[in-house]
DNA sequence: TTGTAGGCGTTATCAG
DNA sequence: CTGATAACGCCTACAA
């Protein structure tokens, strides 16, 4: 391996000289830069980050921790991360929690065994009851979902406005019984029970009562569970011309489910989903969702992170993303 | 910041007999390392990763270098793979490459500067002939679609003989004028070439011509790219009933693209795709695909990377990704 | 403007 | 079985 010692033998001057050259400090007359710069080519030496990372303390990455990599609102998240992290000279480390509170806690423990210089957390699991461990004081930045009053930065979704303006879409396009597809109710507070929220509001606001007959509750917001539910809500009995789901993910496996019950999107049913996965404009229907700006979260939660990085004391924010309603096909 | 030293301190033994128990080594009385774990509880001591690698060489991470993370074929690999190599004690990092060679060439090359102890390169823009910078000597093993002879550990995909059972299939299910939508024929050998050869062959081995009207070739590999494939064959008045998509993403695509030109699948067309991402069982018709083992893929490729950081010297090796044909709705 | 000394936290080596 | 010592490659502080 190539060391500074070995790039300064080369340009015959001393290891600090080359170290000023390699981070573009002043001090370092043209010519020396010149014979550093030749010699660094020539020997091909690169930076050993671990001993900058020994000295300085910092290691230029920032964790990740989604629940799994390969969901696609989590996969597209990581991507603008990655980038807008990149734009700033950091690196990315993904780690995936498995959606479990655990998991979550573990990342934020790990973070600083695993030595990233802050953690963007997209929690799921994790409710504002949780204790977090205090050991964990890196900078955390919480994406997405779910709320953590005042405790750590938050980049939030417009989960309630958002989710009730999809629902007054529903209603605004004739439907008179509009059921629900989310997830558990009852495990505290988190992005399914804002959710909830903003489909009730949108009710109340009709003066509409929600029938809890026309709820369904996954224990995982999954394709497979969205099919289930669809299957369940088509056999109940209960007549329903509208569907919000929960998240497009569900969504899809809601579309599937009311195809195999012989119902029509939209012509039986109307549906909108949640978060504008790139597939929701591809289906077919194609699916009326809610679009938060993912691009503008990553950037917010990446200048967040890096500027409590530089600068620990300073107070939280919350910060909510810019969303659009997208009228597809499934709500012709 | 709790060093070793003030565990030892801590523990009233040496900074060495800490690290021999931290790191499970033999020669430490179980008094002694239970005094030691003690010491370690209590302080809430964390090895330091940067110190570790500066004396040992070694990061403990894989770099995995794919097109993009937000494909669904990329993001199920990335999760294969950090589970796999996490078995193995080795973390992931997720380089982005955009699909480009120099993209994948910059990967090679970042992995040392980014102290990976070995790279995993989902490469698709690189073909056979691109010069790979020989200075990137680590460890590094080609994972996916294209061919290297020999000159990487190869996990490769079934591509040429899983085409042909695709489009086999199509065949027996009655197709007469199977197209296919496929990528850039004139990009050098790759995935898409190595596919399009099993469309070929499989038509062949039934005495038939591939007719060139029939076949699209995208520049892009993405859905949008797909939908318009679909609408360019619909416009083409040449008849067809069947089409292979050279991935799944191009099919959704295809399916969406078929039904705004009022065909319907498979009462009008026959679809086949290639990969099984997720999406593709819950689609409206289902997608009949190609299933390659992920997971083996990826654990295989972590075998191979883990293997030669352990022994660089040790001959190279091709394997082959067993795979599946599912055959679903879109052919029925 | 350039060079020297020392230490960041860990581990390999070898002596006790 | 345990401990002292010396690196690993870089950067801060200070001296020249």
């Amino acid at each position: 391996m190539v060391t500074m010692d070995d790039v300064a033998r080369l340009a015959g001057v001393s290891k600090m000289t080359v170290s000023n050259v390699v981070n573009n400090r002043g001090g370092v007359s043209e010519p020396v830069r010149r014979r550093v710069r030749e010699a660094i080519e020539r020997s091909g030496y690169r930076v050993n980050v671990s001993a900058r990372t020994l000295r300085s303390g910092r290691t230029g990455v920032i964790g990740l921790a989604v629940p799994e990599i390969d969901r696609p609102y989590f996969g597209r998240l990581a991507s603008h991360v990655i980038e807008a992290a990149g734009r700033r000279g950091f690196h990315v480390a993904i780690e995936q929690t498995g959606a479990a509170a655990s998991g979550e806690i573990d990342a934020i423990a790990h973070a600083r065994t695993l030595q990233f210089d802050g953690l963007i957390l997209s929690a799921v699991g994790l409710d504002g009851r949780e204790r977090v461990p205090p050991e964990g004081d890196h900078p955390i930045v919480m994406l997405g979902e779910q709320d953590f009053a005042g405790r750590f930065d938050h980049v939030a979704m417009p989960n309630e406005e958002a989710t009730a303006a999809a629902t007054a879409h529903l209603l605004d396009r004739g439907c008179r019984a509009v059921a629900i597809v989310t997830g558990r109710l009852d495990w505290g507070l988190n992005m399914v029970t804002a959710r909830h929220h903003g489909y009730l509001s949108a009710l109340a606001a009709r003066g509409l009562d929600a029938d809890p007959g026309l709820r369904v509750e996954l224990d995982t917001l999954t394709m497979e569970a969205g099919r289930e539910a669809a299957h369940r809500l088509a056999s109940s009995g209960r007549p329903f011309d509208g569907v919000v789901a929960v998240t497009d993910t569900v969504a899809i496996g809601v579309l599937r489910g009311l195809a195999d019950a012989g119902l029509r999107v939209p012509d039986d049913v109307r549906l909108a989903g949640f978060d504008d996965i790139a597939e929701a404009a591809y289906l077919v229907p194609s699916l009326t969702t809610v679009a938060p700006d993912h691009a503008w979260m990553a950037a917010k939660a990446v200048e967040l992170v890096t500027a409590r990085i530089a600068d620990p004391g300073r107070p939280t924010g919350r910060f909510v993303a810019p969303y659009e309603l997208v009228s597809r096909e499934s709500t012709v």
